[in-house]
DNA sequence: GCACTTTGTCATATG
DNA sequence: ATCATATGACAAAGT
């Protein structure tokens, strides 16, 4: 019976993996939900297991069942949800990274981009898909249609792998309009700077080879269309600043994307873009005006969506100095929440604008986070055609040079410090807000990265400077401790497996009771007696007491061998085997040798005995002293009290029924007693067996519901690193942007603005103001006034 | 013979 | 108050 059901429960996992690889989404909640109680009730609250109520409730659940609340015969209901539970985890089976088959979708509709960008972002996935989605693309290829298909997934392994910035050959075979078209040189660089930080995350660089990707760049070039693209590109970069940036470009596959943008992937964001997606997730609330003019020296570079007819720098609302600490874990859920929200507009956007993109693709927040496409990129029509160019890379870093040695303490230092984590106070006290050092390079965690990394007096650089340093340094804790995304799904069997308790439903204490008492239900089902069946009492009276007192009241006897005929533990179906003596030892007889009283003789045979005997008497002694092997020590000393009926008639009537079987009969009180001991025993045996079946069902459950949470842990786990990445490389994104700007931003006198005298400052209705750093620049002034400047970004 | 499990029973709590 | 049930604890028997 084990080994059947364990067949059959593996058929029935398999058969599931199978309809849901195919597509068909088995959702057994369906089933389960009609007949049976929600089986996370044993986490969301009380349970069947935990009250007795619901436990008797479950009576009323079991339509048809019929089973009795104090039936063993429960065991099959559990047996039946315990499969079904396991059933039903099986679309989060230890895989973390399910979204698998949303992957296999996507193969089918040809929609390249969408397949490699949304559902698994190439970048997240070489960690944080965890090896098994490298795996499982291995593992799929024949159920992907062999290898003629057009290689749409990234073969992670293969030497000539096709990932990042580099749609694979077959993309552009399709004709997906030369993928990687609109990559730049700076993309790839800082594709390739990204790819650093990812390998500092523990990707391999290999995996996402720059001269593979080299490669396949110069694969593309002999395309015409995309070498003028990508000249165009350039042209437009040398032409000024291209601020309105280049059309989103799927990292992976280097198709434009135009309604969303893929985070976890190299994707080209605009400066304003960036700043869009900062105003989603950080809003600036309402633009304050610095109180003090600065006249011509700022330069305001505004969204067409709102003109900006701010004059004067901005200021940023000053904000109380030693405010407590955010609370990082709830800023980062504030993040992530701000980060669904907009996740689910992109979504909604992306769907509506039509996209290539798969809508079967699950809007799994992580590696799918997408903001709108600038619709007014930050123009050009700025006096920078004299841009140089200039090497950035020294001028850059002082964009973010702190000001720590700026004898001033600017209010805004000190207003980096929120009062709390809670999103609503950067509405409230984000004014017009200096992003420009939002976007920091890349926190390595280090304690030393304080003096080397650039750092701006900006609350917004503070606040995501702290919390991302601190969730950077949880990452890098949680790489530290296993957590790394390629190990996630390791992570998950590891937590699975740590359990003290048995996961292996297998090895399932469950699995011998319930497969012991499924037939001891069956054996109820299929009773000829209804009140006894619906009682569910189960080998507490024996054939043998019934064969006695068969002959006293006959109307007992007849179902007793179907009742229990396939119950192993059950004392009746000894019955049938009288004559097999091998099989005595069967039986988990729990006899008690208790020595009895004067009246209640060890053996009622003896007093048999003592009667006159014949040779019939003889054989029914024989049979009997079998029997009284297995009798339980109440139903001798009923037999030896001469009780006229059956100890399960004792135990198992109805309380009106037992009284008037007691009053059909002229008992004497020591067999009143007897009676009543019987059938108090007899109730808290069964009670006792439930109460068992309970306790380990409560186990199993809260087994089952450990082993689930921790699945979402590590699932959670998971997505924070993705997004943590995503900012990172949005940072990323947001520096290099800034750095172009101040590259080729150039006063009327034709000089640069130093990035560590300026600053950036972006106001809520989108304009983009570059504003002297109040230490250094205050110096700067005197010497040179700056000059303020619009710069209409209207494309 | 020992450790562990299973089962029955008792005492008590609870509804 | 009584009864039915649940459950912890214990012991006996089995493995």
């Amino acid at each position: 019976m084990l080994y059947l059901k364990k067949y059959f429960t593996e058929g029935l996992i398999q058969f599931t993996i199978l309809l849901s690889l195919i597509g068909v989404r088995v959702d057994v909640d369906t089933y389960l939900s009609n007949q049976l109680p929600p089986l996370r009730e044993i986490i969301l609250g009380p349970s069947s297991a935990y009250t007795q109520t619901q436990f008797h409730n479950l009576r009323n659940t079991l339509d048809g069942y019929g089973i009795h609340p104090k039936s063993v015969d429960l065991d099959q209901f559990f047996t039946t949800r315990r499969l079904l539970n396991e059933v039903r985890q099986l679309d989060r089976l230890s895989v973390p990274s399910s979204e698998l088959n949303t992957w296999l979708v996507h193969r089918d509709s040809e929609t390249v981009v969408s397949a490699g960008g949304r559902s698994s972002p190439g970048i997240t996935l070489d960690n944080g898909a965890g090896l098994e989605d490298i795996n499982n693309i291995d593992a799929t290829p024949a159920m992907r249609g062999g290898g003629g298909a057009p290689e749409s997934t990234y073969d992670l392994n293969a030497a000539d792998s096709s990932l990042g910035a580099v749609a694979p050959e077959g993309n552009q075979e399709q004709g997906s309009g030369g993928g990687n078209d609109d990559l730049t040189k700076e993309d790839i660089d800082l594709i390739d700077i990204l790819w650093r930080q990812d390998i500092d995350l523990g990707a391999g660089r290999e995996v996402f080879s720059y001269s593979n990707r080299q490669k396949d760049t110069e694969e593309e070039k002999p395309n015409p269309q995309d070498s003028k693209d990508v000249n165009d590109e350039q042209e437009s970069w040398r032409n000024g600043i291209n601020l309105q940036g280049s059309q989103p470009v799927d990292g992976e596959t280097g198709e434009s994307i135009p309604e969303q943008v893929i985070l976890g992937s190299q994707t080209s964001l605009s400066l304003q873009e960036c700043l869009r997606l900062l105003e989603a997730t950080f809003p600036f609330g309402e633009e304050a005006e610095f109180p003090v003019p600065v006249g011509n020296q700022e330069v305001s570079i505004s969204n067409e969506e709102v003109p900006s007819t701010s004059q004067g720098l901005t200021l940023a609302p000053q904000m109380p100095t030693a405010e407590p600490q955010l609370d990082l874990e709830q800023q980062w859920q504030d993040i992530m929440a701000i980060m669904e929200l907009q996740a689910m507009d992109v979504n909604n956007s992306a769907s509506n604008s039509g996209n290539a993109s798969n809508d079967t693709a699950e809007p799994t927040a992580a590696g799918t986070f997408g903001l709108s496409e600038n619709p007014t990129p930050i123009n050009q029509d700025v006096s920078l055609h004299q841009a140089s160019l200039p090497s950035c890379s020294q001028d850059f870093p002082q964009i973010f040079r702190p000001q720590l040695d700026s004898v001033s303490v600017t209010p805004r230092t000190s207003m980096l410090r929120l009062s709390s984590g809670n999103s609503t106070n950067i509405n409230s006290t984000f004014g017009a807000t200096n992003l420009t050092g939002v976007f920091l390079p890349p926190i390595n965690s280090s304690s030393n990265n304080v003096t080397s990394t650039p750092n701006l007096p900006d609350p917004f650089t503070t606040l995501l400077e702290e919390s991302m340093l601190d969730e950077i340094s949880l990452l890098d804790l949680a790489m530290e401790e296993g957590f790394s995304q390629a190990q996630a799904s390791q992570l998950e069997e590891e937590l699975d497996s740590d359990s003290g308790l048995s996961l292996d439903s297998s090895r399932s204490p469950a699995s011998p009771s319930s497969s012991e008492t499924s037939c001891s239900s069956a054996a109820s089902s299929s009773s000829t007696s209804a009140n006894f069946s619906e009682e569910g009492a189960v080998g507490y009276s024996t054939d043998s007491e019934a064969a006695a007192v068969e002959t006293e009241e006959g109307a007992v006897g007849g179902y007793q061998p179907e009742y229990s005929k396939l119950c192993r533990m059950s004392f009746q179906d000894l019955s049938q085997f009288n004559g097999l003596p091998q099989l005595d030892g069967i039986s988990h007889n729990h006899t008690y040798n208790v020595p009895l009283s004067s009246s209640f003789p060890e053996h009622p045979d003896l007093l048999l005995s003592a009667g006159k005997k014949t040779s019939r008497d003889k054989k029914l002694q024989a049979s009997q002293d079998l029997l009284d092997k297995h009798a339980s020590r109440d139903e001798r000393r009923a037999r030896a009290m001469k009780i006229p009926f059956s100890n399960e008639k004792i135990v198992n009537l109805p309380v009106e029924e037992f009284n008037e079987l007691l009053a059909k009969h002229h008992l004497s009180e020591a067999q009143l007693a007897l009676i009543r001991d019987i059938r108090r025993r007899g109730k808290n045996k069964m009670a006792a067996q439930n109460c068992r079946k309970r306790k380990l069902e409560t186990i199993i459950n809260l087994e089952q519901g450990v082993q689930d949470l921790r699945r979402d842990k590590a699932r959670l786990l998971k997505e924070k690193m993705e997004f943590i990445r995503s900012i990172r490389q949005l940072k990323q994104k947001m520096q290099s942007l800034c750095q172009e700007v101040f590259s080729q931003l150039r006063d009327e006198e034709g000089r640069p603005f130093p990035p560590s005298e300026y600053c950036l400052q972006y106001g809520a209705d989108g304009s983009v103001l570059i504003a002297p750093r109040s230490g250094a620049a205050a110096t700067q002034q005197q010497s040179r006034k700056p000059e303020k400047k619009q710069k209409d970004k209207k494309k």
